[in-house]
RNA sequence: GGCGCAUUCGUCUAGUGGCCCAGGACAUCGCCCUCUCAAGGCGGAGAUCACGGGUUCAAAUCCCGUAUGCGCUACCA
């Protein structure tokens, strides 16, 4: 336990260089929900230190994935604080990472190299061909102060590289996995500043979260390998560690590390596809924690209630689309129409993807709002609402009458039941779901069909498809007119 | 190749020496409900707890080894 004059400061700093990754946006939402469980502080830091990745418009993206999910943000892009500014390329140009940089030097922690990238190719190739194990070989560790001047005036391109400890053991403390220990003389010297000026991830990430006063470092496993370069970056400067909490990696169905092979893997994909944002967060959450034996459904509260480090996994987790869509399912189900149908109105009026163009924009909101309680349960995907509801909208159908014909019936039993029922619905007064099945019970029983027959029958004709909401309600909803039009057009 | 991490039903997981010849959830199958589809209810199948050795009266749980998977091994993060 931190003590209160030690208040919890974590951060997600992410690299604008494309879509938020879902195991990216977890990595947020654990760091988030720590801040937010502990009293401490979130911060979001922009590492755009790789100026060839850039791609526009990605901060954005991941904002409003964060946005999204109601992970908000005490510091950061939009929302100045104390330790700013909170994106690296700004913090390179206040010379920051230069500083530290000269900094290391002066105090025989750095030093230049003036290796080529041909020159490491080579290396790299032939450390390979005699199968030894790869990392840069120290040429300009131990230069003389002559050789330098030398090698500045012929190429002045250089990098700075971190001289790594030629051997013994450094071991880190991770919160969810323990002490891990390294080989010092495994570990080469890597470049902290780039030949551009721009430090690399691991001087920026060492060098803000020390300014930025991050307590704990909650990232992805993926960089527990690095973690002793930083943890020696740390010594070198003279700063305090943070707490390392490495998160399980997400996984494919495969069983590699989730990418874009395995389909969809922005967040915001998601959003757009109509999953809820309650329902993200609790799928999310379980990828890589639980509480117990029983509990599957977390709202954004109880998860702040009962999230803890110490039930952090430490293996891996598959992201299981079946699973989320479920959540997705439980949440719309558990939705209040009237917000739902509200959510679903973009859905609705989208122009390639919405109802036809031949439904009238806007869409008739009380309408809709008598739609949305017949198929709420059957919504698993907000995406899934125009094609579930354009029946509801359209003036006709288009479906297989062979359709209309049910089990133990044919072409004239058929078209007898299209008539009578027609007949029926001519001369019924009352309208109401109640009343319609009322009288339409005792006309499958005047027929001598069974009651599966003739709505069967009734339903096709009325809604052109073979599974719908309960026939009388969505009679009801679909309203006079339109089920005699539809009735008269199964004649045809 | 080297280094690191991980290993309980197909998947997410519970389990920290006896309550476990392993519990819940998703998916799957069957039944019930029922005007169809869903939703819901009930039930089934599904894990020799990766494998092999120990330690112990007792191990999924502790120790050692092996295997497998994944991650890292860039002037990317």
């Amino acid at each position: 336990m931190k003590s209160m004059s030690n208040p919890v400061r974590v951060r997600y700093a992410p690299s604008p260089t494309g879509e938020p990754h879902l195991g990216n946006i977890r990595s947020a939402l654990f760091n988030w929900l720590y801040a937010r469980a502990s009293g401490g502080q979130f911060i979001v830091r922009i590492e755009d230190t790789d100026r060839a990745r850039l791609v526009e418009g990605a901060q954005d993206s991941i904002l409003d994935a964060l946005r999204w999910l109601g992970l908000d943000w005490d510091e950061g892009p939009e929302v100045e604080g104390a330790y700013g500014p909170y994106v690296q390329s700004e913090r390179q140009a206040l010379g920051i990472y230069q500083t530290h940089t000269d900094w290391l030097i002066a105090n025989d922690h750095a030093y230049e190299c003036y290796c080529t990238p041909e020159r490491l190719a080579a290396m790299r190739q032939a450390q390979q061909a005699a199968s030894k194990s790869p990392g840069y070989d120290r040429h300009c560790r131990d230069l003389a102060e002559a050789a330098r001047v030398d090698f500045r005036k012929q190429n002045p391109t250089s990098v700075v590289r971190f001289k790594m400890p030629l051997e013994g053991e450094i071991v880190i403390n991770d919160v969810v996995r323990g002490e891990v220990k390294f080989e010092s003389s495994l570990l080469d010297d890597f470049v902290i500043l780039k030949s551009d000026a721009f430090p690399t991830y691991h001087l920026a990430n060492v060098v803000d979260d020390h300014l930025m006063e991050i307590t704990h470092v909650m990232r992805a496993e993926e960089w527990l390998p690095s973690a002793p370069r930083h943890k020696m970056l740390y010594e070198a400067f003279g700063f305090e560690m943070p707490e390392l909490v490495h998160l399980p990696i997400i996984l494919g169905p495969d069983r590699s590390k989730l990418s874009k092979r395995h389909g969809a893997t922005s967040t915001i994909y998601y959003r757009d596809e109509g999953y809820l944002a309650s329902a993200m967060l609790n799928f999310l959450a379980l990828l890589g924690w639980s509480l117990d034996d029983s509990s599957e459904i977390f709202s954004r509260e109880e998860l702040l209630k009962h999230f803890t480090l110490e039930r952090i996994h430490a293996s891996p987790a598959v992201f299981d689309k079946d699973k989320l869509e479920w959540y997705n399912g439980v949440y719309i189900r558990n939705m209040d129409p009237k917000a739902l149908a509200e959510e679903l109105v973009s859905y609705l009026e989208a122009s390639v993807t919405g109802l036809p163009t031949s439904v009238a924009r806007p869409i008739d909101r009380d309408y809709l709002a008598t739609i949305v309680p017949l198929e709420r349960e059957r919504l698993k995907r907000l995406s899934e609402a125009p094609a579930m509801f354009e029946f509801f909208f359209i003036d006709q159908p288009e479906y297989d009458h062979a359709l209309l014909v049910q089990k133990g019936m044919d072409a004239d039993t058929t078209r007898n039941a299209v008539e009578r029922a027609l007949a029926t619905a001519e001369t019924a007064s009352d309208w109401s779901a109640a009343a319609l099945e009322a009288t339409y019970r005792a006309l499958a029983e005047d027929m001598g069909l069974k009651t599966g027959q003739l709505f069967g029958t009734i339903r096709t004709a009325v809604s052109g498809r073979t599974a719908t909401p309960p026939l009388f309600d969505m009679m009801s909803v679909l309203g006079h007119d339109r089920v005699l039009s539809r009735l008269k057009a199964a004649l045809a």
